[in-house]
DNA sequence: GCCCGACCATACGGTGCCGTATGGCGACGG
DNA sequence: CCGTCGCCATACGGCACCGTATGGTCGGGC
């Protein structure tokens, strides 16, 4: 029987909070399902409040970086790059609970919501560096950015009502929209 | 002082809904706000599921049905009342909080998943038959309504965080988006 | 063999909320 | 003038949770 670290904490917060938002993740029922009692939780951490920060950083270090250095890490073209991204964040089906959640918790906690802006910017500064790599001039290729970024927000919200996964074609389309040259 | 209706309940419940989640919609402090104790709650209501499945019901068969009925009683052509529909629900930032309210509840409940799921079925076919009525043909018009609808939601997420709204530009070419022809 | 510190169990007080029970009170028909 | 009915206040029991206080266990250094 190891002993629980913080980690372990953390990463069964943010499975519940993945499944049922920060408001359902509390101290005794996670020690329940962890099977230990509160005395180990209050060990590790100072309270609720810092559990709940321990996973808002966890999100805000993890899974976005991750995803932008494997990307980086290929030799592939601008346009390459888009594709793969796309495929990936709307392909991964595990990240959708955790993104909401914290969403859903930014729009009445200050620091989820600094993290979350954070997150964003880093991510659409992204985006749209590599759609102005790919030959589009700055300006549009903030447009696409956030247009695109809002498409695969939006697909997180309804994949996660039940709703089918956008599929191949449609990815193609949106990869393909953000890359074309603004026809206006 | 006038007496309450169970339908000033059902929209202090909403408004309390759309700011912090379908959690935070607690019987007490409703009444607080209200000016009134519990006791009117539970003549008007036989428990606090009975004041959420009122507040459902008033999101199902408000909000999108008048937005729909508004457009269609005008005599434009199918292209200007996508228009005008994009320009409206993007525009409005009174109705992010519920819906994304709404849907972070139905994350677990399912009443409120089955409303949501009937909400977007209704919003998805009214859109893709305006697009079909433009001239795109079916599949395509399915396609670009359910990747605009995907916008608009990811828009409410970036929205309620403290994102600046997209501008016309952007809307601009997320309707033409809509319509243009498939271009592979 | 002891001791100390990491890790956890148990027990407790306090709080915020739900739902119920019961009583008050004003309007209004008879 | 009186009953009744709509609307609300007050008081209570119960639950789920938070955070704390205190004690227990177990392995590793000396």
């Amino acid at each position: 029987m190891p002993s629980l670290t913080a980690r372990d904490w953390t990463i069964a917060a943010a499975l519940r909070l993945a499944a049922d938002g920060a408001d359902h993740v509390r101290v005794e029922r996670l020690a329940q399902t962890l099977g230990v009692s509160k005395g180990s939780f209050y060990w590790h951490f100072a309270d609720r409040a810092a559990l709940l920060t321990a996973v808002l950083e966890m999100w805000e270090h993890e899974g976005t970086e991750r995803i932008i250095a494997d990307v980086d890490a290929t030799d592939l073209t601008p346009e390459q790059r888009l594709r793969t991204l796309v495929t990936r964040t709307f392909g991964e089906p595990q990240f959708d609970g955790i993104e909401l959640g914290i969403r859903a918790w930014a729009r009445h906690d200050a620091s989820a919501r600094e993290a979350a802006i954070r997150v964003d910017a880093r991510r659409l500064s992204y985006v749209a560096r590599l759609i102005h790599d790919a030959g589009i001039d700055a300006a549009a290729a903030g447009e696409r950015a956030a247009l695109l970024y809002r498409t695969l927000m939006g697909e997180f919200v309804l994949r996660a009502q039940g709703h089918e996964p956008l599929d191949a074609s449609a990815l193609e389309a949106v990869a393909r929209h953000a890359l074309s040259r603004p026809s206006s």
